[in-house]
DNA sequence: GCAAAAGTGTTGTTGATACACCCATGT
DNA sequence: ACATGGGTGTATCAACAACACTTTTGC
């Protein structure tokens, strides 16, 4: 590191934005929020916002960022830093770096939109990176990296559990999978791979008819973290 | 994003520091400088510094301090985001957020240590994570992310080329690998594995002679980036 | 000739895919 | 009874690990 008294370090302001992706309606969402005001008033953007103060912790600020904006307890959540975005004139105001973090949410108890919090709403991603859909700063990119980042962890970690309710059965895990690659897989396969992972799955001895057809054996998220071996995406 | 017409943004210093890895003497080397000033004076950190104005973007501010404080072309280099730390204390002096890279060079015609640039020195990292080793800030932490991602990207990129010189042989790209990893692979299975990555790798018709022992085959990168399959770690 | 490194062939094993088939429930 | 989804068994195939073996050089 060089020397801060060879010259005059120019201050930037440091922002913190949040893409929580979760799972509703069959596809895969992220929370959004309506701006109130300029710039890109009226549009769609990132929940996120300033450091709080000079000494406040990074991943602190995007927990009290996530809990205001959309009143999510973000201690509940798997939070991780995606990357910093600082392109000059990404904020037409002035100079922002911001600091992404990604979070991966089971489905909502549905207090979201028009709850408590502003105006955060869940919108597809599907529809959100339609080459058409507007949304506000380079927020489509950062969304576009954090899904391409949920799609990744899916192969090779257990992060899929963490889109389900504390208790799930193979095939909602199995739907997370096919819902966030948008590829369908053989339940049958997917079953016993999934099974032979020591670790993943706890099962609670219960069962559940959701359906006509024979119930469904729930599981909790057991303590392993990563897959071995690999869930491999098809190739494309 | 918040209003910043509602508080005063508390405004940080931003700095860029790089992880610039290399092979050098059979070993996974890391590029460091001496600090001539406190804090931290004497100790060794790595290269970096603040952004050089409001305006200038983060990469360019990355490849903008390799090139002064190393003397190295950045735009051979291959450069990536790591991760930004921004812990409150990490700099005595006030708040500084980093944003790293990681850069990974092939062995270097030797110019670094005491040449143009200041004090550049090259280290095995295997000796810079050692507990009793001391590094400026938080660096030693940053050096085990950035080794991290280079043993994890070997994986399933063809970032193993970028540190060999422009022509090389299997053994060559093997010995990355193996250096790498810290783990012998077979050079039977490895040539066949190799060799079977569509655009890993060019024949360039030529051959070298550097040991007793057929003469080996010269290669050049090819324009594959992602290795498929991927070439797995041992279990650890 | 002999040691040493480069490169090929072969074999057993493991994991993935595809799918036949049985199980347990709602209607 | 029958449709529907849950779950097991099994054959086929691709990739990998281990290692015998051939090729081509320096000495």
């Amino acid at each position: 590191m060089p020397e801060p008294e060879e010259w005059t370090i120019p201050e930037v302001a440091l922002a913190v934005d949040l893409a929580v992706l979760t799972i509703h309606d069959g596809s895969l969402q992220i929370m959004l929020i309506r701006r109130g005001i300029p710039p890109y008033e009226g549009m769609l953007a990132l929940p996120g916002g300033f450091l709080a103060s000079t000494s406040e912790d990074l991943d602190r600020a995007a927990t009290r960022e996530l809990s205001e904006e959309t009143g999510l307890d973000a201690n509940a959540l798997h939070l991780e830093q995606l990357r910093t975005y600082g392109a000059p004139g990404r904020d037409p105001r002035q100079r922002v770096i911001t600091v992404c973090y990604v979070a991966f949410s089971p489905q909502l108890p549905a207090p979201i939109a028009g709850g408590d919090a502003r105006d955060a709403v869940l919108m597809p991603v599907e529809k959100v990176l339609r080459p058409r859909t507007q949304i506000a700063f380079d927020h489509k990119k950062i969304i576009a990296d954090a899904v391409e980042r949920a799609r990744a962890k899916l192969e090779y970690t257990t992060l899929a559990a963490a889109f389900c309710a504390p208790e799930f059965t193979m095939t909602d895990l199995r739907e997370v999978y096919e819902i966030v690659w948008g590829e369908q897989l053989d339940p049958r396969n997917f079953h016993r791979k999934i099974t032979g992972v020591e670790g993943f799955l706890i099962p609670t001895g219960e069962r559940v008819s959701r359906q006509p057809g024979r119930p469904a054996a729930l599981y909790r998220r057991g303590p392993a973290t990563v897959l071995h071996p690999a869930m491999l995406r098809g190739r494309s």
